[in-house]
DNA sequence: CTGAAAGCGCTAACAT
DNA sequence: ATGTTAGCGCTTTCAG
């Protein structure tokens, strides 16, 4: 059996409120007694009830993480766990703890971030990316719940959010690949419904369009954010009767898979075919040759993440309701050569 | 205000004990009852306030997970996220939920624990990898709380784990080099204090042993799982006067930072040196040359980690207390010649 | 089969 | 400054 403050309370010769008030520091009461409840509590190795706290309280010290429904694919990539670490090590510090939960289907996810939500279990919750118009955005906000996103919304451009710009991040890592003349440049998109997917899409084509180059839409595919993605990519665009002479990629991950690809059919990158990527997950700097990447701070998106969402649910001020982290492209031999035509 | 099971009683026009037992689906209620109090429940749109229900069942439905405290490392490597996917897909699938604790400090780990031990937070934790002499197994141990360890334990063997055979695996991927033929092997291990590291390090001696090859410590260099513990191992084993002609690394990160020093060297894979790995992570059959790997299953040490704790926190026989993950080498380009002396 | 009542461990008025 | 009391929302004897 655990033991409870009123077991602190009879040893220490006080009331049961008086424990409570020790605990939490209230402000009058004697040095005397506060000193002996402190020394009972350490002697008895009283430990609070959570739950107990939690019921009256209606806070739980511990925010909710939900991961997308095709956890999967975000699992494989090392994304998620620099987001995972970011965000934990800033709770920890501040003293909450993280919950997690995901669901396969659209309805188990629903149902679990109900229970989190519904079920007062969390404090707040961190929405890991966001679909065009995504369910449990709306969700939040009809129960007026908190909770921050990572990411953007189209719908609803208000909310907490942490992001990059990634409109201006693919137009800079664009932008790079035409300093370096290239005047063919391919786009390996995520999954459609995926905001960033659009964002970056977009910025590629912006810098494009500022560089007075056409876009080509057969240089344009779109696939997850998975290796074999980038291979099927790069498969497509060898075939082509005029190919692109570099590519920028959603991912680092997707980058790797056109690589390989390229390497099986005795194609030399960067000489036939340049690559930037996005993430610069640490492996990037291992391949052969080196992955130019646009860094985007994951790390420190989980961190703002977390420190935003604990901002909001202790009802501090926010000063402002969507951050942008800033990115920089880190380049490396990939693209480090000067288009030949 | 939430919506309670009193709401739903006075609506029902019964008593909230017996909106409890609906809710518990328990057997003596009346049918027509039952599905009175049910439509109220979905009409009202109940949701059970878990803190409360803690609090009296003294269970959370919840299963801690505490990272060991040098986070840092791991979450760089692909592994974390795989056992957290098995775990949370597998606890979501049984309707519990993952709560992530760490530390940066010991004393910082132990206080996480305790506040999630002590405070009733969660029904069991999971041990990630494991110490020589762990404080935290002997913590469990000591208050009796559920728990099961990923990894193994000199101390107590006794206790429920999941792991791999690391010892075979390694005595396998050995095997391996030796069977294409080299006889000058070297080992890159991981942090000694942990068990895998001294698990893996005794097959590969064995292997060596069984197949007459003497081991040479200088061809045996420990690091962590990171990327430049095998760039530096490289460097170390490229400088002996007699090199080895093949190794074996703790994780295929470290084969990584191998592969890449070797190749700014102007080395060549596997001609020069040939590459065995360990965990198999995605990126593995991506680089160039793909490198050889030992497959130890991962996400199946997760899922199955949290099977086996869910299922001793019900009080579920445990048919055995240590469950071994079978591994298989995946053999690739950079372990596929033959030694040439 | 169902209701009344007690209580899980803690906090927060309200007293004193 | 401290004690008393009343719950938080739920489960669970114990009656009936």
């Amino acid at each position: 059996m655990a033991i409870t403050i009123i077991d602190v309370a009879k040893k220490a010769g006080v009331s049961p409120s008086t424990v409570s008030r020790v605990l939490s520091n209230h402000p009058r009461i004697s040095p005397a007694t506060a000193a002996k409840v402190r020394e009972v509590l350490k002697e008895l190795g009283y430990h609070p009830n959570i739950m107990a706290k939690s019921l009256v309280s209606k806070t739980t010290n511990t925010i909710g993480l939900i991961l997308p429904k095709p956890a999967e694919e975000l699992f494989l990539n090392l994304f998620f766990s620099e987001v995972i670490r970011g965000i934990v090590t800033q709770a920890a510090r501040t003293g909450y703890d993280l919950m997690m939960t995901t669901g396969t289907t659209e309805r188990e996810e629903l149902e679990a971030v109900t229970r989190l939500v519904k079920g007062r279990r969390v404090d707040g919750v961190i929405l890991l990316y966001s679909r065009q118009s995504d369910p449990l955005i709306s969700f939040m906000l009809e129960h007026g719940f908190p909770f921050v996103l990572i990411g953007r919304s189209d719908e609803f451009p208000d909310i907490l959010s942490v992001d990059n710009d990634n409109v201006q991040a693919a137009y800079d890592a664009t932008r790079h690949l035409i300093a370096q003349g290239h005047k063919r440049i391919g786009f390996v998109s995520g999954p459609p419904n995926l905001i960033v997917s659009g964002d970056r899409m977009k910025g590629y084509l912006q810098a494009l369009k500022d560089a007075g180059i056409e876009a080509r839409p057969e240089w344009i595919v779109e696939g997850d954010f998975l290796q074999e993605s980038g291979y099927r990519a790069m498969s497509f665009f060898m075939c082509l009767p005029e190919r692109p002479t570099a590519l920028v990629t959603i991912d680092d991950v997707v980058a790797f898979g056109v690589l390989r690809g390229l390497t099986e059919l005795g194609y030399k990158v960067p000489d036939d075919l340049s690559l930037v990527g996005f993430n610069n997950i640490s492996l990037s700097e291992l391949s052969t040759p080196p992955i130019s990447s646009m860094d985007i701070g994951i790390y420190q998106i989980g961190y703002t993440a977390s420190q935003t969402l604990i901002r909001a649910v202790k009802g501090e001020a926010m000063p402002q309701k969507r951050v942008i982290i800033p990115h920089r492209l880190i380049v490396r031999e990939s693209s480090l050569i000067q288009a030949k035509d």
